[in-house]
DNA sequence: AATATAAATGTTATATTATAACATCTACGC
DNA sequence: GCGTAGATGTTATAATATAACATTTATATT
């Protein structure tokens, strides 16, 4: 498998792993919660909210911005989901239960994004929050650019 | 001085050295430009965008919302200010000639957001841009936390 | 100085993103 | 069944940002 290609079952795991995660976390994944999860990890990179709530629209005429918003909320405190700062939009943790620093490689030109975790970021967060006497409780990182596949 | 306190003289210098920034680079800092930029360094921390307008109102009661955001515009993309992704708000930049990557500490406590350069950091996204080769552009490095005077 | 022209600013309208506030429903423990 | 907390429904509006076109201003050239 290519470097950076997303796996097809990357879906079906995450939505797994989002089940496990809350019953063993005592959380309700609630068939809303659930239909809005599986709608972000059915588009290929990042959903925007509103672009969200059309899909969901789809299913249930009834829906409004309150009920995206607060299912990302969920979503999002659970670990499920990241929110890209830069982009306001929204994409599929694919390891919800590996809490580490992670951050996120933008591709300006075929708007893909890549997750990354590593221990370098990690260590570099800890000592200059360390050098500032900085307590981190929530770090965004977030680099845009180009991938390798839009450099050829 | 206390670390992490703002010297009551970097407005002003920060001003002095947009002027000789856009002099050298051939760029206008034009009497609006400036009147925004000034309103930026007024307030302590971080400006939104909207409350930046309701100021610039009091002095040219006709401002609109692109006054502002072309405005805004401008002065980032010639490195005078920064846009906080995170929360939508911008920033002086008080180093506009040195353009390292730089990340914030941001106090969800006081407010108040220190701008930080290191190597350390640029050698992470430089190394992890190779690792993936990727070629980064735009790097957005915001740390949220407790800062200093606020943990006593 | 008149003229061209590119950049800056003005102006109107609207798009996009997000939340407050309150009502109702549903799951669950007792 | 009954109470309660959490989830969802609903209405309205707040907050953030840009598109599109008109006008003005600076400045380079003639």
């Amino acid at each position: 498998m290519r470097k950076g290609q997303k796996k097809l079952s990357a879906p079906l795991e995450a939505l797994k792993k989002a089940e496990e995660i809350c019953q063993s976390n005592g959380l309700k994944l609630t068939k809303l919660r659930k239909q809005v999860l599986n709608l972000i990890w059915k588009k290929s990179g990042y959903v925007k909210a509103y672009d969200l709530l059309d899909e969901l629209k789809k299913i249930d005429p009834a829906a409004k911005p309150p009920t995206i918003y607060r299912t990302l909320d969920f979503l999002m405190e659970n670990g499920l989901i990241h929110k890209i700062q830069s982009l306001n939009a929204f994409i599929g943790c694919p390891h919800p239960d590996e809490h580490n620093e992670c951050y996120f490689l933008i591709c300006d030109s075929c708007k893909s994004i890549e997750e990354c975790c590593s221990t370098k970021i990690s260590n570099v967060v800890s000592s200059t929050s360390k050098n500032n006497n900085f307590i981190p409780s929530k770090v965004t990182f977030e680099i845009a650019g180009t991938c390798q596949n839009c450099l050829n």
